[in-house]
DNA sequence: AATCGGCTCAACCGCCGGGCG
DNA sequence: ACGCCCGGCGGTTGAGCCGAT
């Protein structure tokens, strides 16, 4: 888990936590609800402008993140299959570090697991 | 029982490219 | 034609977990 190491308003730079009372770190079973059911109800999309939508006090790109790599039905989670690790070497050694497009070749799968996956499992024997 | 170090992985950041007004 | 804004991407971080000492 991450603890947000924020103070309020003077040290962070980036647009999307700069607003005072912006949320970040570890998403809270609460606020998975609160975004699952919004999507699911609403759609993908729009995302600058979600959180206030779906009553969320975090920044959109939070928000798409969360859904993207957890909420999202297609998501399958869990332990990387032998022939799931077999494609992902093969697709890395075609494509390089282009994670999303390794994803897209393997369903369930997102790029930020693969990414992860890689750096831990895979990177090291090389 | 307590501490220490390595590993995991959810979530962050900055940057960039494409779409749209 | 041209900025501006947003979403998507790849790299990076660090709290918490877990096994070793």
């Amino acid at each position: 888990m991450r603890a947000p190491s924020f103070s309020a308003s003077t040290t962070c730079k980036t647009p999307c936590c700069s607003k005072v009372g912006i949320k970040r770190g570890p998403w809270t079973p609460e606020e998975d609800e609160l975004l699952s059911n919004y999507v699911k109800k609403e759609g993908e999309g729009r995302w600058r402008t979600l959180p206030k939508r779906a009553g969320l006090q975090r920044c959109g790109k939070s928000c798409r993140l969360r859904w993207m790599n957890y909420l999202r039905p297609s998501v399958k989670r869990g332990h990387i299959a032998p022939d799931e690790e077999d494609l992902i070497l093969r697709l890395h050694r075609l494509l390089g570090n282009r994670w999303s497009l390794i994803a897209g070749r393997i369903p369930g799968r997102t790029d930020n697991e693969i990414k992860n996956y890689w750096n831990t499992h895979l990177r090291p024997l090389f």
